[in-house]
DNA sequence: AGTTTATTGTGAATATTTTCACAAAAATTT
DNA sequence: AAATTTTTGTGAAAATATTCACAATAAACT
């Protein structure tokens, strides 16, 4: 049993795993903490507290066998089987993730979008998007448990309010704005705005040589 | 002089101020660590902490004043002249970069685009796109520090590589891989299947009740 | 003008995260 | 089969980050 995690190393564990892809579909069999450190831009000691923490053991010398680790790392993150996620808000951003083809290799599957502005169903690729008001059926029908919002901030928190009714339970969300949830959803913020702005923080204050930086 | 800066407190900074507009615009004149503290889902020791490590200073009983505090968040941030960017790869994601709007008030400005795919000039909306080897004539003559890089993770690097040479000094990276920079040049990751599968690996733990959640 | 009240600013205390450092163990060499 | 090498696993130490808690002080009230 484990007792507390925090969002750092869930996000590493799942790094560790896109590593570990890349080098099975390269061909390798075996990996050191080293290795997954280089790749991921961290300490080695951090990468084995890491598997520690979820028990995950390697073999003294001989590192981690590169397709078992993964499975396991896959094993935690709930990725043996497909997760079927909606996109509610089709803007840019919205149309972006439809289209995106990364998350089909970690077993994620956008099975709709939602849009206010829709009259009909249209569609985006396979994807179906749907009018807003199908989105309740939609979700009790097909029992999904995420969605992705990036819909305006104005509208983010009512939208929100609505899935976790019909019992959505985590949140990727884009609108710049924060939201109030039960503690039985859990919610994630991704803000390029906030992004961006960071970056040219850190290049002015470069170019300015007013301070050391420090971790980015 | 400043000597220690961690990104959290950045970012924090930079949320702060997109709250400060947001407040303004409702037309309120004074705020409190406290209501910051809410708005950005922190405590308000943390608010004035991170105020003090810039010696913003706010009137005892009397909070802050919102304008005053944005405008010197502003300049701290670097946010008070315009700042304009390039992106390199106008997929799913780097077109939704060009479309998006919220940059604009941020004083962020997307001025061109550029893909490999692309003979000739294009445009969205009013950003031109341009063919990729016209990238570092471009940025010479623009003077441009910020890029995004939105291109598939097998050209990357090398992309990375072009940029550095030119004059690029910071980096917002779509591309699900680890760069390596020079010092010189600053970059930050964005990782959306990351963030989805982390979103994804808490709900299924809600859902086995295995564990106490930290701080999302 | 004095008293009360509310809020800042910040050292000190706590909590969390990361790194060090080294014994334990497995593979390799001699 | 003993010695050497290499890498894990993990307590302990160090570094960071967050929160507490309270004196200082300014506004509001009496």
């Amino acid at each position: 049993m484990i007792s507390k995690l925090s969002r750092n190393s869930i996000v590493r564990l799942a790094q560790y795993k896109n590593i570990l892809n890349k080098l099975s579909s390269l061909g390798l069999v075996k990996v050191f903490s080293d290795n997954l450190a280089d790749a991921a831009g961290v300490n080695s000691a951090q990468v084995r507290k890491d598997f520690s923490q979820f028990s995950i053991k390697g073999n003294r010398r001989g590192g981690y066998d590169v397709n078992e680790l993964r499975q396991q790392l896959a094993q935690i993150l709930g990725k043996d089987e497909v997760t079927k996620v909606i996109v509610v808000g089709i803007g840019n951003i919205g149309k972006a993730l439809v289209h995106y083809k990364g998350f089909e290799k970690e077993n994620i599957r956008i099975v709709a979008g939602f849009d206010s502005s829709l009259k009909s169903e249209g569609k985006i690729g396979n994807v179906p998007i749907y009018p807003i008001d199908r989105i309740e059926d939609f979700i009790l029908r097909n029992k999904i448990r995420i969605a992705v919002i990036s819909v305006p901030d104005t509208s983010a928190q009512e939208v929100l309010n609505i899935l976790v009714k019909k019992g959505i339970k985590g949140i990727l969300n884009f609108a710049p704005i924060r939201l109030t949830t039960p503690k039985s959803c859990v919610i994630h913020n991704v803000n390029l705005g906030l992004e961006l702005e960071t970056v040219i923080f850190y290049v002015n204050l470069l170019k300015d040589k007013k301070v050391a930086i420090k971790r980015i």
